[in-house]
DNA sequence: CTGTTAGCGCCTTCAC
DNA sequence: GTGAAGGCGCTAACAG
């Protein structure tokens, strides 16, 4: 039956000017005068149409304005094209800038990024893996707010769905990237051990995930090494929020000896440090010396320039997604774990120690 | 043929634990020992299922752990529980903020929210339109990067799909919030002018978009109360982006008669505004008064605290994820537009004049 | 209250 | 190189 050849019956005219809100396959291959087979051939690219059949189609599914159901699609194909990225807290930069970099290479791949923030809540967490195979995302990225929740875990392993992991230490089968913390942080208490500091006083996120605990034995090691002890009370290690930095710096600096210098080490604590310190009127490095983590940005229009361990998110994003997408075209080879480095970048925010009160 | 109230034979056992990676309604139908469409029922909570038989379908699907398919699920409803938000940079905070706002309404509605970044790329804005269409995604939050784009908005307009739009100026029938720029900047001038100053440098997004447009309107309507002629060269009015706010600092400030305040009218623009005046070296507000917007955290963490105009990006993202929803819910009256307050949040930066370099 | 039926729009053999 | 047919998993309409 082509029918189509010949110009539409009046009846179809009608049928399709009145009711054109959801364009088919089958539409576009009746204007065209070919099956929908073919149309569907036309639009994956299938090699093997004739050129002339091909641009016919490709004219009727212009004029038509065709844009083909990614339902549809997905329920033959087992595939969406979409890349989910579980992150803590999309308003927190260090992640939007990840987010930034996996677009960046999943966008010219034709993936299309999903970016859900969980809050740190692993029920949150749970809900995104159950919809991530709901609609059967083609892979994702996933950053979990707490490694010890097994809940999360238990949900993604049994997900089939393939999966890069950033920067936790957790048994799972999936791709890492992870960052280096240790010896960005010893070179740090280095740094402030050389300008004469003895009291430093540490907070960073718990050791519930990598970044939390790896700096914590990197300071740890630092002393060691030194052959300074360390006072547990100069340790703040818990949540990742502005808010317990700037109590735990207030904590710190208002104790019977407080530190001469304080190391913020996560990008929400920085700021709430710095917000501690500027409400209590200490001038920096005169005061107290400080180092900050993961806002190179913040770090240096605040005035002084702030000292700070850094990395390169976008760099951290670009690589999980390429990791990801070898996984996709097939790649099948074992688990790897790629660490990528961090710096410190120097700024004029570490003096001398001198008593804050003193 | 309802052969599941005994125990699977071994052949359907077998397949079963063979190949669950997709379990489907008919799978625990069987399992329960009712049909297909029950199973249906049950999980889009119809009211007449008995409370036994529903019982006996939830064990099922847990026991299974069944997760229904998506997109399978949107291929008959043509629903698809997704909300887009197109939002020009998804590394501003400003952004971020109202994505949170949004979520925080949309999530409890059961709907997924998918940011999307279109990088101020009005090709990047047709392509998420594209998708919306094909993803047949149930609403859409929109910030557009340039009105005077005619591509994405006449992409939006033939979508079918309602949609919210963020402080735009278009001709669109779609529901709009709006963030309100006039009286906040007009009051900033007017600050300004109190404490003695006549060359007042601003910076900000062009006229290519609401808040640029309206800002440099109230600029020239407070000198014009004033009676203050306006120095061309004083309007840098164009890209919203940190580069161009640190070079129009810097050429502002190197110019022959330089201004003697700055307001840097965009989150982007403040911090690059912010460090063109730390590289020259001037003290605020000493060397220069100075006046940011849209990034208060920053405003309060750099020294001294900056003025600042600013807006609850939060509620801004709640509001639309409401207007939002009830449309989705049939809310059909004519367009709505909200106005959303904006506040001036005085700081330590603002003095009285005295030339830059004098 | 529940089973049956008939597609939603697309892709993919299988013929021709 | 292209048409025809079947079915992915689900829901809604219709019987009963």
């Amino acid at each position: 039956m082509r029918v189509a050849r010949r110009p539409l019956p009046e009846s179809d005219r009608n049928r399709l000017s009145q009711a054109p809100l959801t364009v088919t396959a089958e539409d576009v291959a009746r204007l065209a005068g070919v099956s929908a087979g073919t149309v569907s051939r036309v639009v994956s690219h299938h090699p093997r149409v004739a050129p002339e059949t091909r641009a016919r189609v490709v004219a009727a599914m212009e004029s038509l304005r065709y844009l083909p159901n990614a339902a549809a699609r997905a329920m033959r194909t087992n595939r969406t094209n979409t890349i989910g990225f579980l992150l803590p807290d999309i308003s927190n930069r260090v992640f939007a800038e990840v987010a930034f970099g996996v677009e960046q290479v999943l966008a010219p791949a034709d993936y299309l990024l999903m970016s859900v923030s969980s809050n740190r809540s692993p029920e949150r967490e749970c809900a995104f893996f159950d919809y991530a195979a709901q609609r059967r995302m083609d892979g994702l990225i996933v950053s979990l707010s707490d490694e010890t929740a097994p809940a999360p875990l238990e949900r993604l392993s049994r997900l089939d769905i393939p999966a890069v992991i950033l920067d936790r230490d957790v048994a799972e089968g999936s791709d890492h990237v992870l960052s280096e913390h240790l010896r960005p942080m010893m070179m740090v208490v280095e740094h402030l051990f050389a300008h004469g500091h003895r009291r430093i006083g540490l907070i960073s996120a718990s050791d519930r995930i990598r970044p939390g605990r790896e700096r914590v034995r990197a300071y740890r090691e630092a002393h060691r090494r030194a052959g300074v002890a360390v006072d547990e009370a100069l340790i703040r290690a818990a949540i990742q929020s502005e808010a317990f930095g700037r109590q735990s710096a207030l904590d710190m600096l208002g104790a019977d000896s407080p530190p001469t210098a304080i190391v913020a080490a996560g990008s929400d604590i920085f700021p709430g440090a710095l917000r501690a310190i500027r409400t209590l009127g200490l001038a920096i490095p005169g005061a107290i010396s400080f180092v900050g983590a993961d806002d190179q940005k913040l770090a240096e229009l605040v005035g002084p320039e702030i000292t700070t361990v850094d990395r390169d998110m976008g760099e951290v994003g670009r690589v999980a997604a390429r990791l990801l997408l070898e996984r996709l075209r097939g790649h099948d080879g074992p688990q790897r774990r790629l660490l990528l480095p961090s710096t410190v970048s120097l700024g004029r925010s570490v003096g001398p120690p001198r008593s804050p009160f003193g």
